[in-house]
DNA sequence: GTCTATACTGAGATAGAC
DNA sequence: GTCTATCTCAGTATAGAC
């Protein structure tokens, strides 16, 4: 049959954002499907880059979505310079509608980060988007010192990697979790002020101990 | 032999930080540190009790730094808060100086943020810290709705750990990397900034208090 | 109390028949 | 395309030697 493989990536998808990709064995995965143990290797060569196609079926749309947002806001700009919260909105607003909207994919993105799984033919895929989005918040901070901005946005990086992907009544029970949509609003605010906060000093010497 | 246990210890730290958790086998370990196979077993109980021990003979000292901090602010403050820089920096400094001394142990401590590892006893062990700051920024952001305090708590952790963790050079190619000490300073203006911005208004909300 | 040798179970991967 | 059988290697468990 034609729909082995999908088959094969609906179970996969479903069980990894259950239990996780280190924990789902691809017998587990045959089992819930119903077919054989080699037709995976078969169609994807292997566990991990099932877990590629996995990822890239969803991730697509929403990158092509951010490209195309991306692209209304620097065409609306006309040459100007895009504001880092609309920077930011192009980034991240695709991300929490599907989010909202399918929370399947969300749980494998996240047992992705979590795991430690961005690598390969799914990291090449973001940075398409990834290149864009930190060149357009460059423009968007043309006085923020070269090293600044890129530590900048190393921590953005990881406080939506998080922010996506981890729970927050794991780290602080009593959290009320409401919609990505939301946290994802809020967390705009939070990078939004961490990139236009004043430049700290750096201190040369050591610290009272 | 009394020093199995540090043998193992050592060679594990080394060859995690290296590889990775996941990637390092208990036969590997044993192999390089010249020891058996069911030694591992016999002082840890399984791997993932090594990985707990890994961490945590390097983490309690740098813990137990983060708290002495904390108690001395609070009473240099005399009951007044304690500012939000000065949390931050008791929170991160401690693990910067011990990053920038020892890599091996900041290279664990990466793999195991990295591949999703925090988990157990040392989850709970930061926990305790991770209670103490919380408290401090709270009473640091008296104005700040609890919901969007809670929030931003959550993006911060997310910006440390994957500050800590990972290389920026991985993301930003060209990206000069300096000590872990100036990068947790840029770290430490990026989130005070996020804390103290104003709250942005949530566009289509419900909330769930 | 420690360490060694060895066996058990389950994982991902693969070769070859149909 | 699919399936059976098998391979290698992982973490784990245990019996028994010093």
């Amino acid at each position: 049959m034609i729909d082995t493989k999908q088959k094969i990536l609906d179970t996969a998808e479903r069980l990894i954002g259950e239990r996780g990709y280190a924990a789902t064995s691809l017998r587990q995965i045959i089992s819930e499907a119903g077919v054989n143990l080699a037709s995976i290797h078969y169609h994807f060569g292997s566990k991990e880059e099932l877990l590629d196609e996995v990822i890239l079926r969803k991730a697509v749309p929403v990158n092509a979505e951010r490209l195309a947002r991306l692209d209304r806001l620097e065409a609306d700009a006309g040459g100007a310079a895009v504001s880092v919260d609309q920077v930011l909105e192009a980034l991240l607003m695709p991300m929490a509608e599907v989010a909202d909207r399918e929370p399947r994919f969300v749980a494998v993105m996240g047992r992705m980060i979590s795991e430690g799984l961005i690598h390969g033919i799914a990291e090449k895929h973001f940075q398409v988007v990834t290149a864009r989005v930190f060149a357009a918040l460059r423009r968007a901070l043309p006085d923020l010192p070269e090293q600044e901005f890129l530590w900048r946005a190393h921590f953005m990086t990881g406080a939506m990697a998080y922010t996506m992907c981890v729970s927050p009544s794991r780290v602080l029970p009593g959290t009320p979790v409401g919609s990505y949509r939301e946290r994802i609003e809020r967390l705009i605010g939070f990078v939004a002020a961490g990139f236009l906060a004043p430049v700290r000093e750096i201190s040369q010497v050591e610290t009272t101990k």
